[in-house]
DNA sequence: AAATAGCGCAACCGCAGAATC
DNA sequence: GGATTCTGCGGTTGCGCTATT
């Protein structure tokens, strides 16, 4: 079937790094009308960029919830319990990791862990697992090397269980943090700004994930917030 | 100090399924 | 019921930063 391209691709589609302006009128618009529908909210907020893009920079770096980072090491073995469990389900991970997008946990995966598996391997074994299987992992193998490490792991680190997860599988667990390294991105990106200058109530200390968190979980009030500090 | 390699991550792409017309 | 559009996912790429030579 030929798929024609998003209404928003017709004319000029600006790709590339999103621009402090970019975001602003994403983060301002979002905060007035809400997310969903992308590719009208694209149109309508005049962003220059297909719905995907947008959808995609509000859900991996906009959005209030987003957790910045280190991944914990009790985050690593969930990732790792749970890749085990069902693989490359990314965004399914993702949502036993509040805060953390399935964009993040795959790069985390195939940047820290995957490498961490390789040398594991390599050190340990001289038989017939190669490192095409690691590269791009046909699951059961994989799996199988996943849960060898999460013996390795758990035998090293308290199996704590990490999160409360929610009960309800369709109701992923909302902590409203951003934590202090949020700034920073920000800044990496938009070097205006600063911290100090984003005059929002500071965080606070979650005291599951000893991360900071912004104690009100109104994300509206914080894009307005974000969006009040620019001007 | 310059060149280069490696790493981390944001963003893009293609695809499939769902929703809508 | 078929065509079209939208949404979300997983895989991949490319760029910027840092470490190393």
């Amino acid at each position: 079937m030929e798929k024609r391209q998003n209404n928003s691709q017709d004319n000029e589609v600006r790709k590339g790094p999103w621009t402090m302006e970019e975001d602003l009128i994403l983060i301002n618009y979002i905060a007035n009308h809400g997310e969903g529908v992308w590719n009208s909210l694209a149109r309508s907020a005049g962003l220059k960029r297909t719905g995907k893009s947008c959808r995609l920079r509000w859900l991996n770096y906009l959005r209030p919830d987003v957790r910045r980072g280190n991944i914990t090491a009790e985050e690593e073995l969930l990732i790792m319990e749970l890749h085990a469990k069902w693989g490359n389900r990314w965004s399914k991970i993702a949502k036993h990791l509040p805060g953390r997008t399935d964009n993040e946990i795959k790069n985390y995966w195939r940047t820290r862990i995957q490498k961490h598996l390789k040398q594991a391997e390599s050190s340990t074994s001289t038989t017939t697992t190669t490192s095409r299987q690691m590269s791009s992992p046909d699951q059961n193998n994989h799996d199988q090397i996943c849960a060898s490490q999460m013996s390795t792991a758990s035998a090293s680190t308290p199996s704590t269980h990490y999160i409360s997860s929610s009960n309800n599988q369709n109701d992923p667990p909302y902590l409203p943090s951003i934590s202090s390294s949020s700034y920073p991105h920000l800044d990496h990106h938009h070097q205006a700004m600063e911290a100090t200058s984003y005059n929002i109530v500071p965080p606070q200390m979650h005291p599951v994930t000893n991360d900071h968190f912004w104690p009100t979980p109104d994300e509206d009030l914080w894009a307005m917030q974000l969006f009040n500090s620019y001007n």
